[in-house]
DNA sequence: CGCTGACCCTGACGGC
DNA sequence: TGCCGTCAGGGTCAGC
């Protein structure tokens, strides 16, 4: 399930064995992704030109040719691989991106939710355009999340999850960032004060920062077969964790659906 | 405009 | 042991 730090891991791992090096041919073997893969628009774009940058906006990778950007997203399932001695493609193997003999990218995704996609003005673009901002950057803080959540009443977990708001926290880090800042995440959005904010905005952001400093440390596995970027799954705290006792109180960890997604949290520690 | 819920999909898992 | 139902989850979009 690739949160923004695997993408970000995905990022750092693949850019420096492509980067600049021309694309000879490109397999398609599914039509279809969550979208519709556009295969005409990406030979005829990206055959025989290079990709100049790999930049990541939220969940997406945006890898740009001087003819346009090809979007990656991962969704749920999806992860894209370095393949520098030929392997047969399994059974979800949907794209190569082949450079030459030796070097191709390689994507797979079980479930299907990532998406191909091919823009020529990638500024414009429709999934792109109206993206909060970035957690790890500039304009994200706690002052932030404040000035805008006002006379907001969804629950605040909703609030963080919504990439109009902020990008790339999923639902792991949406738990975990709420539990470390002891807010419920059930809390009206409107209703959070600005310092549980200040305090929501440092988690998320150490939290995102911690992970990827801990992907980072599994980089060369992106060069060969066999291999998942690493996780963090250890340091869970509530995340996954519903009946089980608080790792901080020892209360027992309750859970609930928002929007239909599961939401753990510690009825003492998060009010 | 803000918000909720349906939906896309397959693998993992629990119950019988 | 195997079958079947349920769940998981990112993010977009329809519809209230």
């Amino acid at each position: 399930m690739p949160e923004l730090p695997e993408v970000e891991t995905t990022l750092r791992g693949i850019e420096p064995h492509i980067l600049n090096l021309p694309i000879s041919n490109i397999l398609i073997r599914t039509p279809k992704l969550r979208w519709e893969i556009p295969e005409k628009d990406l030979k005829e774009n990206l055959i025989g030109k290079t990709f100049s940058s790999i930049k990541r906006r939220a969940k997406y990778l945006i890898l740009k040719s001087d003819t346009g950007s090809l979007i990656i997203h991962l969704g749920m399932s999806g992860s894209l691989r370095i393949i520098d001695t030929y392997v047969k493609p399994e059974k979800h193997d949907h794209i190569d991106i082949i450079f030459n003999e030796t070097i191709l990218l390689r994507y797979r995704d079980p479930r299907r939710f990532g998406s191909f996609l091919w823009s020529k003005d990638i500024e414009s673009h429709s999934l792109l355009k109206d993206l909060g901002p970035e957690p790890l950057g500039n304009y994200f803080s706690g002052e932030y999340l404040f000035q805008i959540s006002r006379k907001r009443r969804s629950p605040v977990k909703n609030f963080i999850m919504n990439s109009k708001i902020v990008t790339g926290v999923g639902n792991i880090y949406a738990s975990e960032a709420l539990f470390l800042s002891g807010i419920r995440p059930k809390k009206r959005a409107g209703a959070v004060s600005k310092k549980q904010y200040e305090l929501l905005a440092s988690s998320i952001r150490e939290i995102l920062q911690k992970s990827i400093d801990q992907g980072g440390t599994t980089l060369r596995d992106f060069l060969g077969t066999n291999s998942q970027p690493g996780y963090f799954k250890n340091e869970l705290l509530v995340y996954g964790r519903p009946g089980l006792s608080c790792k901080i109180c020892s209360s027992k960890l309750k859970e609930i659906r928002l929007s239909n997604r599961s939401s753990v949290y510690c009825p003492k520690c998060q009010s």
